[in-house]
DNA sequence: AATGAATGAGTATTCATTCAT
DNA sequence: GATGAATGAATACTCATTCAT
């Protein structure tokens, strides 16, 4: 049973474009994929213009399309990227966690931790949240996290750690309170940033704990 | 001390165009409220244009601008009014709860019912939230919720019925998770709703009693 | 032989729309030209919209089109007016005068002082000058200005007071000193108004040495 | 001393966007201005759509904005670059002269030849002083001629050659004059073109008269 | 006389994408 | 691989004028 997040490799948008690519290409591809990571954070999707990353890598606009067949496209790996980086924090968190219990803090905690590192993965998901085109990726993803929690959630309901309930509800329920903890005190987007070293030890109470005595 | 959410009421943006409208100019106005409602939770802010709501109208163009300075205005006129109808459906399910345990709880149903019963609602408020001119609008509604909640919860831990911890924190908890329910299981975003009677009682039981026995 | 500005009153534009206008109708009529003399001086004519005079008196816009045919037709009235009132500004300046040099210096003192009594004439001109619709009747008016003007010039060749030659030319040269100055030191249009009480004695200067022997 | 026109080379809108342009696009970019001289000459400013410009050379409207900011911008180089070539024939015709008087009269003689050799020059003038957007740097351009002016002035006053007198006032009236002989004798708008060989000597014995002794 | 409502052609500008070289 | 050039549909908003009441 893997511990995290198994997002879907396949489908539609999945493979890079098939294309042989020397170093020196492979060196420009990376290069836009930065400049527009860091463009598509700052300025939101239909903020950054083609142009605009062009125009920062001070190349033409035919590079761009020499590498990438869209903007969509192009936008649709950065974002598969995130969420596999994010997948595999999580993994990695909860390698050698027996406990079921112990392994759903550590998933949160590992969750906290990876928007914190770097808040432009917060944008890029909030921005794929936004529009139709990428919220059916993001979709697929949320659910097998959910799926990947709500197997934590019956174990530990099982071993009589957890109340019972309905356990997909649960992981929903902690999901969204994450994703809003990390959305409310990291964010950058013009609100002043609120992070407190203590967050991640309050959201896992809150989450493990609720709120009543 | 209020028992909901007090959105502001003043600030720009506040008042519809001061405007005399006959009978028939209200009606006017009226339709072009609900028509654009219903093609902004369709199609999103961006994907509606001006021309599609006349369209829908059978009229002119110019007769959107005689009613409304902008697109951008007759939005924040929907947002406002959609923040002002949850906000009374919550106050009213406050009304004549004693307990600051019991606010919440009702807090919590309202809302979920308010949802629920529109889920144009829900599509104003994601609309909202993607775009700047709009975010800041919405963010000043959401602090006064979880102030508000944030106040009950103080005083559950006065009385001792909650545990002691950030109250703010708490509310934020509440909220997200509250909000992402709704999303997950009221979305008509192209993906199947998944509505579920208990769901409320399942996101109150999450919400106040955490997920541990 | 006039002494001044004989335009021509006849012509398209020329009269006011026929209608029997009561009391109250030509009142009402009055504040229409009075309040689009302001508009138009401040912020041109296609800066001035016929929605701001109507709002500008609190009206409907029916109402304009009940006593004006169209804007364009509203400025002409209004042109014509000044112009008419430049006429007889200059007109009553010449009376009694007999020498023809004298008829000069007391025509440029006479357009000097008007536009100096109020700046918006100047301003009805100017915008008349950029848009064809009005240039040709303001070239009209003009033209017989210069005509005028050489006449005294003629008369004065034939005294032997100015030296001889081409007359039209020599009152295009006066007039368009005059103009100028009254352009530079007048503006009211962002730039600081430097009017100097000595002007028109040094525009006389300036002019009449430019035609004397 | 400068003896010409020493118009302001910096300053907002001064440089043409930076792009490098092929052999072609240099070539695109100049038909664009120079359809663009010709329909603004005829149709004035606002009377020239961007539309109307792309369809004269038959391209996209995309064309015109890859070379252009806006079409205010490029209505704005088209003035500077009028200015500027008015200001060399000045300066051409001054140097040389040594005689200030002889100076003013050359500047009269280059200004007169320099519209009269293409009448666009003055409809591009005109159409400037008619919109705020352009009439403050046209201002700005009359007033360094002034200046000018008005130290060949002083200068002849000194040696006195020239009556004593305001020589700002003086070399306003020159202008005005002057800028008027034009536009009575060179117009194109629809009136008939009315040039006449000596204009040049009667403009310079009306202005110098004057101005001398 | 007057009002509010409606019209709709008109305009500058943007931008993802394609193409010729 | 790369460039600059070109495309053209799309969009929000304006405003003189007309109309129904």
């Amino acid at each position: 049973m893997t511990g995290g997040v198994a997002f879907r490799l396949a489908g539609p948008y999945c493979y890079p474009m098939e294309k042989k690519l020397t170093k020196r290409g492979s060196k420009r591809r990376e290069q836009i994929v930065e400049a527009s990571f860091r463009l598509f954070s700052e300025q939101g999707y239909h903020g950054t213009t083609v142009g605009d990353i062009c125009d920062e890598l001070g190349v033409g606009k035919g590079v761009f399309y020499w590498y990438f067949k869209s903007k969509e496209s192009l936008f649709m790996e950065l974002l598969r990227s995130v969420l596999l980086k994010l997948r595999r924090s999580q993994q990695q968190a909860l390698e050698g966690e027996q406990d079921p219990v112990g392994r759903i803090e550590a998933g949160i905690r590992a969750s906290i931790d990876f928007f914190r590192s770097e808040p432009g993965y917060l944008s890029v998901i909030r921005t794929a949240a936004r529009y139709e085109e990428f919220s059916n990726f993001l979709h697929q993803g949320q659910e097998v996290v959910v799926a990947d929690t709500a197997t934590h959630l019956k174990e530990g309901m099982a071993s009589g750690a957890i109340r019972h309930g309905d356990p997909e509800l649960m992981a929903h329920g902690i999901l969204g309170a994450i994703f809003h903890f990390v959305e409310v005190y990291f964010d950058n987007n013009g609100h002043a940033s609120t992070d407190r070293p203590q967050l991640a030890d309050e959201a896992v109470s809150f989450c493990l704990k609720g709120v009543l005595v």
